[in-house]
DNA sequence: CAGTGGTCTAGACCACTGG
DNA sequence: CAGTGGTCTAGACCACTGG
């Protein structure tokens, strides 16, 4: 490891923020470089901390947040080491699109936006978009007033011209006044309106394709589909989204990441 | 807060672990336990330390792990609180099994645990459990020697005697040389040979049974079937484990949550 | 055994909150 | 302003690895 480059890369990025930050940047942006590859041993975090004029504690609260975020891997009385890139999913294909569908679980994902940053068309065709009276269930789950109606929408997803799947939707009214304005991307109305979702739940399971949708989708009865029920929520908790969709098998999958916890 | 508790409850777990597990421990049962309640703040961190008897820099680290995984949420200058428990998900549910089973995304799920949690009888029968040469796929993705062995495991899963699904799995024999050595639990078994994976990527989607896979399960040929396949990774980067499963539509789903980037 | 990461301490100062 | 969490240090000892 060349200090001389490592200690400039922490100087040039001046005091703004706190050390450890600026070491575990320095770090990256050798292994970025090159100049540490994958599997290669950290110095030692002594040696790190003496050529660094850095305390040994922050050294590691700077090595902390690389393991934390997989970049580096560690093994007592061993090292501390450079991980390896995260793997493509080269076993992963899909037989329509000609790979996967994937969902980062970082982000709440916009149908449009996974579709647009894969080059494919992304229609939909709206087949409701009004308000209603809640039924019982919308009113428990959405957690509505007695007096508060519902926006529902109800729309068939294509792609490259093929129906892929459809999706239902309700919002309380609260949350999307005027259901006639959403145009192509629900979340980016909701965005507009400052009403976005910072975190979802969602259940997916397979299921059998009913008559009614097969008809729609354009499929055989009974053909296998993808379900995914989603309930999305703002920050302060509130429930602002009540999802229902289904997908063709042949042309929709989810990709997760599983992590252990640290033990 | 009653540090009388707190310290018995430090206390009552010996010296095995590190304090600052302990510690953390000890907070996250006061919470469970209703003596601490969502919004609650906690003691400032040096009336923690010194009612403790502990380093402030090691009531820290307890409060770290305990924010990373959003038990406490910390505001400078004015405290740490106890987090809201997450939302409960009321509008799922599963015909069979009489509510859903959840993954949680912060560890790697094993079918055994995930079902004894929920006091349900898992079984599995092995239909194999042996050493072969490696198909050329495995030879890829599992990243085998030329001259490795590759371990195949195929076993039907049941729950409360009812038969739910089928797993296959292939795991380099450096990794497992003896697949007759697996009883009920293939991560207990990595676990207790050092090589437990840590993280996993998964592809989830549909499928129409095989008539095969539907003979074994005794249901009918069509119905829909949850597929998910897994490369599970450990540490160092290595795959350890490729899976492929079924499971029947009404016997099993996926909730996975879903959280947006902080912007 | 020497060398490594893992835990822990006592103490200092900075940055932010909220009356 | 007092009180809080956030950063950082120097130094000690423990637990594990691998020759």
């Amino acid at each position: 490891m060349d200090f001389g480059i490592l200690n400039a890369t922490i100087a040039a990025q001046g005091a703004g923020s706190p050390l450890y930050l600026r070491l575990a940047r320095a770090i990256r942006q050798m292994i970025d470089a090159g100049q540490l590859a994958a599997g290669d041993a950290l110095p030692p975090e002594r040696e790190l901390a003496e050529n660094t004029g850095v305390s040994r504690v922050t050294v590691r609260k700077a090595i902390a947040q690389m393991i934390a975020s997989q970049e580096i891997h560690s093994q007592q009385g061993s090292g501390n080491f450079v991980a390896p890139p995260a793997p493509a999913m080269t076993h992963v294909g899909n037989p329509l699109l000609g790979g996967s569908v994937t969902m980062q679980q970082s982000r709440l994902p916009s149908f449009t936006e996974v579709f647009r940053n894969r080059g494919l068309a992304a229609e939909s065709i709206w087949m409701a978009r009004a308000l209603h009276a809640p039924t019982t269930e919308e009113l428990m789950t959405l957690g509505l007033d007695l007096s508060e109606k519902v926006a529902r929408l109800e729309r068939v997803r294509s792609l490259d011209g093929r129906a892929i799947g459809i999706e239902r939707s309700s919002l309380p009214a609260s949350i999307l006044p005027d259901p006639m304005a959403v145009r192509d991307s629900l979340y980016a109305c909701l965005e507009a309106r400052n009403v976005a979702p910072v975190r979802a739940i969602q259940r997916i399971s397979a299921a059998n394709i009913t008559p009614r949708d097969a008809a729609t989708l354009g499929i055989l009865p009974g053909a296998a589909v993808l379900r995914i029920e989603r309930t999305a929520y703002l920050a302060s908790g509130r429930v602002a989204e009540l999802s229902r969709a289904i997908y063709r098998a042949d042309a929709y999958d989810v990709v997760t990441e599983l992590k252990s916890v640290p033990a």
